[in-house]
DNA sequence: TAAGATCATCTGCGAAACAGACGATTTGAC
DNA sequence: GTCAAATCGTCTGTTTCGCAGATGATCTTA
C-alpha cells in the first residue's frame, strides 16, 4: 500500500482523481471542524455563501453550491430552524427571499472559520507554505473561470470534442444576468 | 462574474468552494465526454483506476476511489456486462476477485482520456498553459500527500470516520413547517 | 485445528435527489 | 391596461442510491 494509488506508469491524467481525493478529504475534515452546523461540509458551505457570498436569492445560492432548489428550500429550514440565517422578502422583488446570517450565525461561522483554516492548511502538509498558497490562489483562479458565473461568451464543450448532438445536456449555467 | 459568486468581501477561504466547483463542472465534462460508459465520470474514474491503478482487489479500488465496497460490485457488474473489464481468481488468495480490463476497455478508454484531457485543458481556461501544468502538479501533490494511501502517521481524522459516537448531533433535515 | 479477520456479495431500509405541479409575483408583448 | 410567459420558492411523489448488517468463502494466527 505504500505505493498504491497515484504514482503509477507515466503520465495519464489523475487531474480528476485528485481532484475528487482532495475534496473528499477536505469534506471529512470540514465535517469534524463544522459540526455544530446542520449538514456538516455542506452546511458550512451554505453558511459561508451566505455571509460573503452576497447572492440575492435562493436561487442564486442554490445554483453559486451547485445544488437544487428543492433541496435549498430544506436546508435552509434547518437553518432557520437553528436561529443561524433568516429570510426576509426582498422588497424588489416580493418572489423572492433574501437570506442573511443572524449574529449568531455570523459567530458560529467565525469560529467554525477559524476551525476549517486549520484544517485545510493540515490537509495541505504535501506542499510547503509557500507552494500551499500558490495553490490555492491557482485553484481559485481557476474555479472561478469556471464557475457557475464565468463568462458566457467562451462556449466551452463543441470546440474540441467531437460532440455528437448533445454538446450541453445538463446543467446550464444562467447566472442572473446583471 | 464580477460580482456573484466567489469573490467577495476580503479574505475568508474560498478553498471548498473552488475545490468543489471545479469537480462540479470537471464531473459534468467528462460525463459528456465518457458518454459510452456506464456510470459516467465515476465509471472513467473507476476504469482508469483499473487501467493505471494497478490495484490488487476490489476493495483496494474502492478504497483508492472512496466509494463503499457494495457499490464497487455492482459497479463492476455493469463494466463486466459491457466487456470493459474481467473478474479474475486472484491466485495468492482465492478471496479476493482481480480486476483487469479487457482489450476492448483499454480501447475504450484510452478514446475517453483524449477526450478528457481535452475537457480537462479547456476546464482551465483561466490558468495559462504555464500555470496549467503548475496546478496540476501541484493538485497531484497535495492529493497524494493525503490521499487513501497517505502517511498513517500523520493523519487527523481517520479517527473520527469510525467513531460510532462521534458527535453528529443534528441529523434529519426537518421538512418544516411553515 | 479452532478462532478471528478479510474479501466479495446480497438484502433491506432509510435518506437524498430529481421531476413536476402549484400559488404568488414579475416581466414582456400587444 | 391586459394577458401570456417566465421566475421564485414551496410542496408532493417517485425513484435512485448509499450504507449497515448478515452470509459464505477463504486466509491468518495461535
Amino acid at each position: 500500500m505504500s505505493t498504491t494509488a497515484g504514482t503509477r506508469t507515466g503520465e495519464h491524467s489523475l487531474f480528476g482523481w485528485s481532484l475528487a481525493t482532495l475534496l473528499r478529504e477536505w469534506s471529512a475534515r470540514v465535517d469534524a471542524a463544522a459540526d455544530d452546523l446542520p449538514q456538516g461540509t455542506r452546511g458550512y458551505q451554505l453558511l459561508t455563501a451566505v455571509v460573503h457570498g452576497n447572492l440575492p436569492s435562493q436561487a442564486a445560492l442554490a445554483t453559486s453550491l451547485g445544488i437544487d432548489r428543492t433541496v435549498m428550500t430544506y436546508l435552509l429550514d434547518a437553518f432557520v430552524d437553528c436561529g443561524l440565517v433568516e429570510r426576509r422578502l426582498d422588497p424588489a422583488d416580493r418572489r423572492a427571499r433574501r437570506i442573511v446570517a443572524t449574529d449568531r450565525g455570523r459567530a458560529v461561522l467565525a469560529a467554525a472559520e477559524a476551525r476549517v483554516v486549520a484544517a485545510e492548511d493540515e490537509l495541505l502538509t504535501g506542499l510547503d507554505p509557500e507552494q500551499r498558497a500558490l495553490f490555492r490562489t491557482l485553484l481559485e483562479q481557476a474555479a472561478v473561470g469556471t464557475g457557475p458565473d464565468a463568462d458566457p461568451c467562451r462556449t466551452v464543450v463543441e470546440a474540441t470534442t467531437p460532440a455528437p448532438d448533445a454538446p450541453r445536456p445538463q446543467r446550464s449555467p444562467r447566472p442572473a444576468s446583471r
